[in-house]
DNA sequence: GCTGAAATCCTCTCGGG
DNA sequence: CCCGAGAGGATTTCAGC
């Protein structure tokens, strides 16, 4: 697939807000039958433009009402390092997503938890013993104005 | 729902990583039949403990590979000005994200675009439009590390 | 709350334009 | 690339335990 047409494009958008529309409910909503739009979907993640159908929870409710941003900023920069870091990050399944950035801040990270003794807990058994971490600043989320999985395209 | 058991963990722990596995297979992994994981899953959006079903989206196949992260403050601080900048704020496409942080910096942002043009553009007809900003710094994600919108419990 | 069966709707394939 | 039809599954409902 070399190009997306603006069928495809229809697509994508109506489901990174709604995966769960059937085939039928969006070939109504393009003026097409169902087969059509069933080849484009699956076309679409074969390709990867789909990555993946996730449920999206409510983070309160399932008891993790806690986000933090932490910013963190190495001592060493060769490339063995950065690629221990990432490694090391990837393990801790508080971390919903980190950033290697450009300028002065190393690496953004998202962490998710249950309570601030949590996160207490968490900077102190778990991100401090990362190996190479020089600046390590935190900052917590007092409200969520806007969250969004969907792209603007 | 006061409360939830196990087993509507577990189908939660499921779905936020696989939207699309059927009541069928999350029933034989949970050795059960398929009506009562299909109540629970109503009922667990009913309840609001999924918020909804979304399709994740590659964001460089579709065009978008530059994320930005936008740290904002704002020079005054009543509530009136907290609130306008979030309804402005929301009016943003291009925004993912934004939270109200607790500390020297008022928000977080995470922005989505084409290009770092685009970007230099978004700035400058669009955030900086809005009244009440006192400092903007921003930094660009090389690289994703890590992206989940799970949650670990 | 669970099971199993039955009805309905959707997915998926395929012949044809 | 699209349509339409048909087989196979999945969703959804419900009686019974």
């Amino acid at each position: 697939m070399e190009k997306l047409d603006e069928t495809d494009l229809k697509i994508l958008r109506i489901l990174q807000h709604d995966s769960k529309k059937t085939t039928k409910e969006i070939a109504d909503t393009l003026h097409l039958s169902a087969s059509p739009v069933y080849e484009r979907i699956r076309r679409l993640e074969k390709k990867g433009y789909i990555k993946r159908n996730v449920a999206l929870l409510d983070k309160k409710l399932i008891g993790r009402p806690i986000t933090a941003i932490c910013m963190v900023s190495l001592r060493y920069h060769n490339e063995g390092f950065i690629d221990k870091f990432d490694q090391q990050i990837k393990e801790l399944k508080e971390v919903q997503e980190c950033y290697h950035m450009a300028g002065k801040v190393d690496f953004f990270l998202k962490i998710n938890l249950e309570s601030l003794d949590a996160y207490h807990e968490f900077i102190r058994s778990k991100l401090s013993k990362i190996d190479n971490i020089g600046v390590l600043e935190s900052y917590f989320v007092l409200k969520e104005i806007l969250h969004t999985t969907a792209y603007y395209f």
